[in-house]
DNA sequence: GCCGTTTTCGGCCCGACTGTTTTCAGTCG
């Protein structure tokens, strides 16, 4: 049982509540309790154990009791209380277009429908025809959602968000110049994956380019365009939402369109405290009158609050730190010195160490870490002692070359076995730079004994980091349940550098560890997982994901000058020998 | 159901767009 898990719950029961009409307060309560739960980095059992629930925002005396329930009975009292009036499948149809918690209801009153195979049976063989309360028109947009369903709900990675925004930016850089675009959305947060690309637009002719751009997608069967908003769903299902502003008013429409939701209703409730009323327009002032801003900056300023990057917007206690001036002065792409996670062609890369080295130093790298597998992982080439040697005396060789301009460390990736046991003897271990250690098999064991390796293998006095510490692969596979509270502990004990991996499938470790980690004292690096030339500019996302977990320059040590760096290891590796050598 | 440095009761973010219920409800972000 994770706290995941119980979130999840929690909201299929917040949707049960609206679907049977239940106080939509209720159904915004078990919401927000749900969000509450999946922000925190601490097992919720623990919170239970120590009497600790209600100190969460949004979970008061009832919720609590729920989720004591759910914690030791593993059930929901009052979801099992409405599974006696409706079934839980139901949820499954919100997540169509157009049709919302009314709606399912009238599917599942009038038609007995309560997932979507049945709507889609009841839809394509004519047995709806017409319902009270559902149009022929919504049953026809409904026909259209369900034909190509499996397109419309896929979520993209982070780089590939990106890279469709800068095509749609040439775009208009190219046809219309003339208007503005500015990226909003879950993209300018930098969250790990994007459901859709948001963008303000504005200058003379917006809506003639939006027109000319919706004309290019091609498909026009589920176009929105309205005076303000225009939305488009291209062939591939990815649905573009812009937002037409001006140049005066671009600030607070900016901030409506990044979002988060929750970080917007928070500044809301501000200003209503206040008396104003604040929408993607302005702020609205008592008297009725319109006040615009420019710019973000501003708008917070007007609020009482510092200026909160948009990778912070998560009301995560953010607006809080904004009003008592206690924001993280938050690390820049710039400050990073060189990339610690590199793998070369001596393992399972295609770039040379030469390659490597140019391009680190073009890339303005004081050095990086050519980390390539270890012997156990075969699959990816892992070094043999033979390999080793020749691979550091050809790191030797470049150094020579670059003298001046890079340096290149020896570094390894060791994996870590169901022991907590790693590849090589100290006495090779010795001879590396930087080793991190990663978990490559057993991941779906079970919590206390991966939980197990990890801590033996950070007392290890040679292993200087654990890489991609949860093992997710982003859309694809889940996190490993581990303990990451006693982790970190440990980890703060060990001074065991936790690697925030920049790989765009991975962004390992997530914001909210992250946060964790650095709580008990954990410092980290940032590095790329590069197996090509063309992976090391992926760092920016590593640096946007450590920004999202609220870290400053001097929490990641690859922000430090190489004989920094190279006295820090060495301090921790002498620490750990002395307790556990 | 939750919450409170004006409140333990009476609020709970705000607005665009759509379709149709000629004054508004539902969905969405």
């Amino acid at each position: 049982m994770t706290n995941e898990e119980l979130a999840k719950k929690l909201e299929t029961l917040s949707e049960l509540l609206e679907i049977t009409g239940e106080n939509p307060f209720k159904a915004k309560a078990y919401l927000k309790a749900a969000q509450s739960i999946r922000a925190i980095p601490e097992d919720i059992r623990s919170l239970v154990r120590k009497g600790e629930l209600e100190a969460l925002p949004g979970i008061g005396k009832s919720i609590s009791q729920q989720i004591q329930k759910y914690v030791e009975e593993g059930r929901l009292p009052l979801l099992e209380e409405i599974q006696k009036k409706i079934p839980i499948e139901i949820v499954e149809l919100l997540k169509i277009p157009h049709i919302g918690p009314k709606t399912a209801k009238i599917l599942f009153d009038q038609f007995g429908i309560s997932n979507i195979s049945d709507l889609k049976e009841a839809l394509f063989t004519g047995k709806i025809k017409e319902a009270r309360g559902i149009s022929s028109k919504t049953l026809s947009k409904l026909r259209a959602a369900l034909s190509n369903k499996e397109l419309s709900y896929e979520r993209m990675l982070l780089n590939e968000a990106e890279e469709l925004s800068y095509r749609i930016r040439e775009f208009f850089g190219k046809y219309h110049p003339e208007v503005n675009l500015m990226i909003a959305g879950s993209l300018r947060r930098g969250k790990e994956t994007v459901g859709d690309l948001d963008f303000l637009i504005f200058g003379a002719d917006s809506g003639k380019a939006l027109s000319h751009f919706i004309k290019r997608t091609g498909n026009t069967s589920s176009v929105v365009e309205g005076e303000e908003i225009t939305r488009v769903i291209d062939d591939k299902g990815v649905q573009f939402d812009f937002l037409i502003t001006t140049e005066e008013k671009k600030g607070a429409a900016l901030l409506h369109l990044t979002g988060s939701k929750e970080h917007n209703i928070r500044l809301r409730q501000i200003a209503k405290s206040s008396g104003n009323r604040l929408t993607h327009e302005g702020i609205f002032l008592k008297n009725g009158k319109l006040l615009t801003f420019s710019s973000e900056e501003e708008l917070y300023e007007f609020l009482g609050l510092h200026y909160i990057p948009p990778e912070l917007r998560e009301d995560w206690g953010e607006i809080e730190a904004a009003k008592n001036g206690t924001l993280p002065k938050l690390l820049c792409s710039k400050d990073i010195k060189g990339d610690l996670h590199i793998h070369s062609d001596w393992s399972d890369s295609s770039a040379s160490l030469e390659d490597l080295a140019y391009i680190a130093e073009h890339m303005g790298y004081e050095y990086i870490s050519v980390t390539d597998h270890a012997k156990r992982l075969m699959v990816a080439r892992g070094l043999t002692l033979e390999q080793l040697k020749a691979r550091n005396e050809a790191i030797d060789e470049i150094n020579e070359k670059y003298a001046g301009k890079i340096v290149l460390l020896k570094g390894i990736e060791l994996n870590i076995d169901k022991d907590g046991q790693v590849d090589y003897e100290e006495s090779v271990l010795k001879e590396f730079d930087f080793c991190i250690a990663s978990l490559h098999w057993g991941l779906s064991s079970d919590r206390d004994k991966i939980t197990e390796r990890l801590i033996k293998v950070m007392q290890n006095p040679y292993v200087d980091a654990i890489g991609h510490p949860t093992t997710r692969l982003l859309l694809k596979r889940p996190e490993a349940d581990i303990d990451f509270e006693r982790v970190f502990e440990e980890a703060a004990k060990t001074g065991t550098l936790f690697e925030i991996n920049s790989f765009p499938d991975r962004l390992d470790l997530p914001p909210r560890l992250i946060r964790l980690a650095k709580r008990y004292g954990v410092k980290f690096i940032i590095g790329t997982d590069s197996h090509s030339v063309s992976h090391l500019p992926l760092i920016k996302y590593g640096v946007t994901t450590a920004r999202r977990g609220w870290l400053e320059k001097s929490d990641i040590l690859n922000t430090f000058s190489l004989n920094e760096l190279k006295d820090e290891i060495k301090k921790r590796r002498i620490e750990r020998m002395k307790r556990y050598g």
